[in-house]
DNA sequence: TTTAATTTTGACCAAATAGTTAAACTTTTT
DNA sequence: AAAAAGTTTAACTATTTGGTCAAAATTAAA
């Protein structure tokens, strides 16, 4: 018997990955999906019985690709001004490559109750350390009192929200100036920490 | 001969951006805003000619509701940190109103480079005033150094990314304290402003 | 009241699209 | 080399869904 072909459905997920996060579940065509791994489309059902099927695997390898490593990054030791520097770093980075996932997981995980509880039990993203280094910073009189989730949402919100309105940023900084989108996010890996950490420094 | 009926088109019009707003244009299906209306589905398409147009009407009512108003509070004559704080507080209570619009609007602008385009034609959405305001507070000594496009950004950044994020965000505050939701967008009315302008006042 | 125009509907059509099948091809096992 | 197992394909089917049409119902005009 011959080996499962590895190759062939590795070909599939990077096809399916890179079609359901620019066009998301329903925009999704199955035939395109085949065309991009190069493959025919029965080949698809061979290795995932359905849509659904192909769609969940996608979505998981691309939640994975957007939160791995993070929760390491956050629960480390490092000082906190120093911890959001390199967070914002390496997430304008991660997203830079990947600027269509963070929307497409937003749009999913609107759309279906059942797909966020599996998601974040299979996720190992514990917020826990970050939250406590939070509070003790408020606590020892280094940062303003503030909601520890909140932070955290505030520096996701600064890093993520640019390329979710992409379209608009573009139409803004193009009028105002003539900076282009790629110098606008390499500019906000300094000024967003900047920003954040004015924000909240006593 | 009859008067068009109005009142059959508005029915049509609300369905279409219920609809539109919660599952996008792929997502939506001609036969639930039908239903949604409670009329047949062939009258969809006696007052609208096919799924674009009613689309595109739905698309600029949806967009009208996000933009209108927010160009006249930028460009009055308040003083720059209390405009921070009306900005952010109204806009939060638009969005709370109707949490769909901004994804949706981010979403279907994503996709159609040609839409935008006329969008934002209409969309009388002049910024220039705010900017200005921006620049002088920081030729004043008033604010730190900041790129006015940027500051604007993050204002906007900080108010809508929580929406977008609503089944995360609920799961991490739930997760770590007992708040919810509408609890946390009603704190932050507050919190949004006095970070932001922590973040910039000198 | 009769006629004409407009609005609404049920039934139908055509295109798009997810999914199936049987056969051909390839690789592995004996 | 032959048989068996696994992989891939072309052609086909079933379903979903946007869109049409002719007739019925309703409203306005004569």
């Amino acid at each position: 018997m011959a080996a499962y072909n590895i190759n062939t459905e590795q070909k599939i997920l990077l096809a399916a990955t890179k079609i359901f996060s620019t066009k998301g579940m329903q925009g999704a065509r199955m035939q395109e999906i085949a065309d991009e791994a190069g493959i025919n489309k029965a080949l698809l059902h061979y290795y995932f019985r359905n849509k659904e099927t192909l769609f969940k695997a996608s979505f998981h390898i691309l939640a994975e690709k957007m939160f791995k490593n993070i929760g390491e990054l956050l629960s480390s030791d490092l000082e906190l001004f120093e911890k959001i520097e390199r967070f914002v770093h390496v997430y304008l980075a991660l997203i830079n490559e990947n600027p269509h996932i963070p929307m497409f997981i937003l749009n999913e995980l609107a759309n279906s109750k059942e797909e966020l509880a599996t998601f974040f039990k299979k996720m190992p993203l514990n917020l826990k350390p970050f939250m406590n280094q939070i509070e003790k910073a408020v606590k020892n009189g280094l940062i303003r009192p503030i909601y520890p989730p909140e932070l955290l949402i505030n520096i996701v919100a600064l890093s993520v929200f640019p390329f979710a309105a992409k379209p608009i940023i573009n139409n803004i900084i193009v009028k105002n100036t003539g900076m282009d989108f790629e110098k606008f996010i390499e500019n906000r890996k300094k000024t967003i920490p900047e920003f954040i950490i004015n924000a909240i420094k006593l």
